[in-house]
DNA sequence: ATCATTTGGTTTATACTATAAACCGATTTA
DNA sequence: TAAATCGGTTTATAGTATAAACCAAATGAT
């Protein structure tokens, strides 16, 4: 059986994966509000996503306030595909 | 966003629902091998289904030697559609 | 007959993970 | 000025997955 890559085999990095691969970028309030987390656990999920090289952030301004936006990369977006095809197999439908 | 069922949102308890939903009853040898998982993980995560009411165990023998029978319950089956579910928002493919 | 190996598991130790609480510096509001 | 809010990060902790170690019974080898 094929193996379920475990850096998206978790309720919220795959909530998030899911929502950039639908949008072109995402900062971190709304991914904040979309996936219903926590700052502290978003921010902690985004790095392990990063690190991985599956997507990219960038931290900036709007007027005086902070603002990281994060985009799927390439990578990211394969990877994503990949763990969907393999959850296919456990789950036989889909 | 709907919650992902922590005790199915599991590698190998994954794949054991999955095989029990197609399949009227397996033992612990299948599942084993089916799954590609030790003996001790195994036991563990059966103990947990079992536990959640999710699948029933008996213990009985064949010949001299014991065998270890699973099905999945009526409980199991919701759960695990439920299951497929709420990944289906996760995944975006409806 | 006895020693070693295999079979079918269970228990236990460990390393990893997810998560929220606590925190921080800057900014806005009172 | 003080207090509350915003946008995050760091850290402490509980929970989880996993394999290693173990066990008792059965089988195989000498």
């Amino acid at each position: 059986m094929k193996e379920l890559n475990p850096l998206l085999h978790s309720q919220l990095r795959l909530a998030v994966m899911s929502v950039l691969m639908n949008v072109e970028e995402a900062d971190f309030v709304y991914l904040r509000e979309k996936t219903e987390s926590t700052a502290g656990n978003l921010s902690v999920q985004l790095d392990k996503l990063h690190a991985a090289g599956y997507i990219s952030i960038e931290k900036g301004f709007v007027g005086k306030k902070t603002r990281t936006v994060c985009q799927i990369t390439a990578k990211g977006r394969d990877a994503f595909e990949e763990y969907v095809d393999a959850l296919k197999q456990y789950l036989n439908i889909l």
